[in-house]
DNA sequence: CGGGACGCCTGTGAGC
DNA sequence: TGCTCACAGGCGTCCC
């Protein structure tokens, strides 16, 4: 999926769309990761206040504004909340904004992968994920069920300053396993996905099949500095659109056609010409350049 | 607890 | 053209 820079690059082009839109209704077509675990008359009348990301989850923050609560009182047994959607867009999401424009046409109604609408006054939020990877779920804060539980093991954000190359290396030392995996389990930072973790470890240098534990301090900084820089670039060029991606306002990024390993098994190195390999670690594809990437 | 495999679900492209 | 198989950006759960 979407990995960091995809999830971001949505936030960013949604932000501004939506602040402050209030909510009318929502619309489920097939079933998600997890039901979204609150009555959808519930959401009525909140307003989007916030925008925010975590890791690859969106927070749609929504508070009961108290105009529209105490219009409701006597209408509904439940009260509007303040509260939140987590949203996760899986392997195959996006998310697409379509503004109501004043006198113009009603939204397109939604396709065989559009499994999620947040109808607002405003325009509707959309969720479209062929593979139905994706999540939306409610939850009252980010720290309490069952936003807190999705979120308790992942590690810190890439451009966190409290992670530095002295944490970072630090966290490397906790795990034993294959430095691909360790990375694509978030648990050391969040972030970086199949894509991202295999051009991080070529820009490192670092064969990815190096165990975690075993990176010494330099080359720890030089794989966050790496991943710093790949994931920032990518949010540059927009994220990587292989198939699916598309930001709220359906462009496609562009990052694809700068991938160094991912993707290129069998073409050669771009910076010295030896194929570039194809393996399979923890059943994802790896790519990586076994003359550049080294084991220490 | 860490690590690895599995499964969720649908679509696409390659090979026959 | 049609079938089968491998593979796809993630991640929670289960089992060792």
């Amino acid at each position: 999926m979407p990995e960091l820079p995809e999830v971001e690059i949505t936030r960013q082009s949604l932000v501004s769309q939506v602040l402050g839109a209030r909510v009318q209704g929502i619309r489920l077509g097939k079933p998600l990761r997890w039901p979204i675990g609150v009555a959808p008359e519930r959401l009525q009348g909140c307003t989007i206040t916030a925008v925010q990301r975590r890791g690859k989850y969106l927070w749609v923050v929504l508070r009961a504004s108290d105009e529209e609560g105490l219009a409701r009182q006597g209408q509904h047994a439940q009260e509007p909340v303040d509260g939140g959607l987590l949203m996760h867009l899986g392997m195959s999401g996006s998310l697409a904004w379509m503004a109501l424009h004043p006198g113009g046409s009603a939204p397109a109604p939604p396709g065989k992968h559009d499994h999620f609408d947040l109808v607002t006054h405003r325009g509707v939020l959309r969720l479209t994920d062929p593979r139905r990877f994706g999540a939306v779920v409610w939850s009252a804060a980010l720290d309490v069920a069952p936003a807190a539980a999705l979120l308790s093991r992942l590690g810190p954000e890439p451009f966190d300053e409290a992670l530095t190359p002295t944490s970072f290396h630090a966290a490397l030392k906790r795990h034993r396993a294959h430095v691909k995996g360790v990375l694509l389990s978030g648990q050391v930072m969040v972030g970086a996905g199949n894509i991202y973790a295999c051009e991080a470890l070529f820009a490192a240098g670092i064969d990815p099949r190096c165990a975690s534990d075993r990176i010494s301090r330099p080359r720890a900084a030089r794989l966050l500095a790496a991943l710093r820089d790949t994931l920032n670039r990518a949010i540059q060029a927009g994220g990587t659109t292989l198939r699916d991606f598309r930001n709220a306002y359906g462009e496609s990024g562009s990052f694809q056609n700068d991938a160094r390993v991912y993707g290129r098994e069998g073409l050669p190195c771009v910076t010295c010409d030896t194929p570039v390999r194809r393996i399979v670690q923890g059943q994802r594809s790896t790519f990586f350049c076994a003359a550049c990437q080294r084991r220490a």
